[in-house]
DNA sequence: TTTGCTGCAAAGGCTTTGCAGGCCT
DNA sequence: AGGCCTGCAAAGCCTTTGCAGCAAA
């Protein structure tokens, strides 16, 4: 039950990322349609490494600058986001949803999400005038300090 | 009166690097001097590349891959952090005094400091065992502000 | 059919590493 | 005097770009 539940949302975001594709005047070749489906179903941060790896699999002929080109056409469109993780670039599928934020395992880097927001809270300096804010929680997720404590 | 401050908290912060480099058994050379005034006098981030043509001026004969080697050294130490702003690598001197988070000006790059800590505030799973966490508010500084508003 | 997309290859940045000589301690 | 640090040079990533052929619309 809560399989099939994941892979509907799965599958619905595929579609959307694919929909957006579609939207911005892409096309929408078979490279894509495996891009859009490792980052739907994808539990946490891929590196452009990752994501070549995982492509081949499924479709061997895939090029490196073919990744890092959709990598950057769907960040700038705003399905994908960046991160720095351990010093290097990574990509995960943006929550379109609503807002909120993230805890991150530092070791096997998927995510938590929670509902909290500090800006609702902070008292500011009026003469600044606020774009975006960043709040990540990093440690470990309750599977790997479970690992981490039967040694 | 407040520049007068301002110099002897750099001349503090100064002596404070050179003091933990000595402690952890580094030699302090020219161009480490020269390292520890550019942070404890620099207001924003800096970019090796900052670095490098900052030093030059003082230190002509400086070379890059000293100033990467001591930036990584100064990191891994503690004395600077890393930080990704605009896709590239960032190095400030890090606040040694308490615990705070910054507002950071997209424009020039300078840090507002201000004390709201939402950790106080959150309330969170208990199996995310938690090592660390960054908040950071993005957005135009009063000076850079004033100057888009009169064009 | 018409562009846009891909794979190949090569170039471009940024960062790291090996080495001999020089400087800090 | 001894060993760390530097500058030079070159190599090593990671990422981007030019180009001809192919594929989506």
């Amino acid at each position: 039950m809560a399989k099939h539940k994941h892979e509907h949302d799965s599958h619905e975001t595929i579609q959307e990322m694919l929909r957006a594709m579609s939207n911005h005047g892409w096309r929408i070749t078979d490279q894509r349609k495996s891009l859009a489906t490792l980052f739907a179903e994808a539990e946490g941060y891929l590196s452009p490494k990752d994501v070549y790896e995982s492509m081949r699999q499924k479709y061997p002929g895939v090029s490196f600058d073919t990744v890092y080109r959709n990598l950057r056409l769907l960040s700038e469109m705003g399905v994908l986001e960046q991160f720095h993780l351990n010093d290097s670039l990574k990509f995960r599928a943006r929550c379109q949803s609503h807002h909120h934020h993230h805890m991150i395992c530092i070791q096997c880097e998927k995510t938590v999400t929670f509902e909290f927001c500090p800006m609702k809270q902070v008292d500011l300096p009026s003469d600044f005038q606020i774009v975006n804010h960043r709040f990540e929680i990093f440690g470990y997720c309750s599977e790997c300090s479970a690992q981490a404590s039967t040694p």
